[in-house]
DNA sequence: AACAATATTGTTAACGAACACAGCCAAATT
DNA sequence: AATTTGGCTGTGTTCGTTAACAATATTGTT
């Protein structure tokens, strides 16, 4: 019980060889004869050998350093702070292991800043990447340069044919889905729902008007109108998107925005104190980031769905670490889950 | 940058001594002169040396034993296997760093099982312990008896004055509250809700069925009315409750149950068809186990409360293994998100 | 057969910390 | 003066892995 796994000499010893050969089995470096190879292998095997990690990185004691590729931490209403503060805290918590962590900020309204950025990377120092591919087209490119034995990681969104290690993120459709039960049951019956969707197009965001759109189908005393906005008209744009939409169709009894905007609406209601029929116009947004959460907090925003951003950024970096540290088998998919967040458990996330 | 931490090699060259000296000021071991004591000491915090864990894993090459004490599995309406999940799968990651996990499963149920249970543990041989201390005087009782220098860490639930390292568990008063809020929404308006508690009495229950009744406290077009149930009678002792409740007062529009039993509830009215004034009887209860997620799905559960069970029992286990094999600092608290679960986003958890 | 070229295998010194052991020196004891 | 004692300090080995280097075996060439 409690075995302590085989070691290299052991092996060395089984198979009557010196623990040199075994290295070069185990490492694939230099020619061992085939009949010699195929014995220490099944020995291996057989032993289920694993590395002993404390002498692996004593005798290695090589600085790891790890590439961060996300947007400017401001971007989407300062969302991009969480992330960074999760991947911070595992950069914490590595900090005694030899880990280190260079950042690289990009604006995400700029492709051509994108690229830029990219160039500065010196990609031969670094030992792993942890990118958000929010540039779809400028991330996919972007990674055909990328050094062959370079590990990535992405969170946030991912590039389906891309050799990254691991995606971390959230299920965006069933999550719109999700924000759309919380709207009906906020309702209650005959509504007309405003989507408030942002420019330019995001994979995402789609996703999450899909599935929203998609939990109001044969509903049919709810009405779903989705309209859009150029997310860099800031609150100014989304102001003049509900004047229209007021004097058009009068104020609806709930809106979605599917990002992390939400608070400009809340903002407008807030400041124009209005209503509709007599009752609270309900807001369902994404993401915790303190506008949001102020205007949680005094519930004129009803719910936040939150993507565990945190999480994905801390969870990306260990998942980098565990490939190219410790070894271990990577986890191909790291689904966050889907949290609702109200007033009364925000400060809980 | 990338400073990668002073050795005792350097501080010994630093203070013109030998590395031996280094040792014996570190460990208090043999005599040193109090001049280069004191000169030694000034370095080593000055440079904030930390020693390598991996150097000293490797020289020690001790396996580490931690035991775990919880409740079996399947009480709590299999509630236990959540947590015990979280811990298996510390153990698996941990399995090739010398680390070793006892178990040790006690009927919660029975004060007299639990104490047999304890005499088994073999103290000596643990190096951590991981105490769900749901049976509070028993477990308080125990820890006088544990090793002065034995680490535990509490998950679920906590006592107060003890000498645990962490405690790791949900605030259960803000999640009553949070019930509250959700079972006010899924109403609307005027309704009779019915909270069934279980016996025997338990901190955890009481909390949050204190914060459920604070929500509704001035919102008068709600009543709220708490009653009790054995909880060792099982489905049987929830049945006749209900039987009782729809008696006397009708069938009630909200049921709150506090604990992982709200199936048996649901079972209840999905048997007996039973309907609240032409609509939906609304049940919000907690901990997603598998009864509990399939009525969910069935949606005759509107929410599940989810106290992030399987982080529990990964973060109790992953504690020890900082404080004891890493000596990192501990975190004397970690509290667990109060999750919301719904057919929409249960399987995300 | 002599020798070079290549293929295969063995040896060894780190990495940093822990700890047993050996050594040195001055004061105390005989 | 020789020896013991105790206070203090330095040295060497070990943990398992890596990788450079050394050594030996095998094959090919003339």
């Amino acid at each position: 019980m409690a075995k302590n796994g085989i070691t290299i000499k052991e092996i060395a010893e089984k198979a009557d060889v010196s623990i040199g050969t075994v290295d070069r089995v185990l490492h694939e470096r230099g020619k061992v004869s085939e009949e010699k190879e195929k014995l220490i292998k099944k020995i291996i095997k057989q032993e289920n050998y694993r590395p002993n990690i404390f002498a692996r990185n004593l005798k290695l004691s090589k600085v790891y350093t790890f590439g961060v590729l996300i947007p400017e931490r401001h971007q989407d209403s300062h969302y991009w702070e969480l992330p960074e503060k999760g991947i911070k805290k595992a950069e914490k918590e590595l900090s005694n292991r030899k880990v280190n962590i260079e950042y690289y900020y990009f604006d995400k309204s700029s492709n051509k800043n994108f690229e830029n950025i990219c160039e500065d990377i010196d990609l031969e120092e670094l030992d792993g990447l942890l990118i958000a591919p929010v540039l779809f087209k400028a991330s996919s490119e972007f990674i055909q340069y990328l050094p062959e034995n370079l590990p990535y990681v992405f969170i946030d969104s991912t590039i389906p044919e891309a050799d990254n290690i691991s995606y971390i993120g959230q299920n965006s459709y069933d999550s719109g889905k999700l924000a759309g039960k919380l709207m009906r049951l906020l309702l209650g019956t005959e509504s007309e729902i405003v989507v408030i969707k942002s420019l330019p197009e995001d994979y995402h965001i789609e996703q999450r008007v899909g599935g929203f759109e998609e939990y109001f189908k044969n509903r049919g005393q709810f009405e779903v109108e989705v309209t859009e906005v150029e997310e860099e008209n800031g609150k100014g744009g989304y102001d003049r998107i509900m004047d229209q939409i007021i004097n058009k169709k009068g104020v609806p009894e709930g809106i979605f925005i599917p990002n992390a905007n939400s608070h400009y609406i809340a903002e407008y209601i807030n400041e124009n104190n209005i209503k509709s029929n007599n009752r609270e116009t309900r807001i369902i947004g994404y993401d915790l980031v303190e506008k949001n959460k102020k205007f949680l907090e005094s519930e004129i925003i009803d719910f936040i769905i939150d993507q565990a951003p945190k999480k994905q950024g801390y969870e990306g970096i260990f998942t980098l670490y565990k490939q190219v540290v410790l070894k271990e088998e990577p986890q191909k998919e790291l689904i966050m889950p889907i949290n609702i967040a109200t007033k009364e458990n925000m400060n809980y996330f």
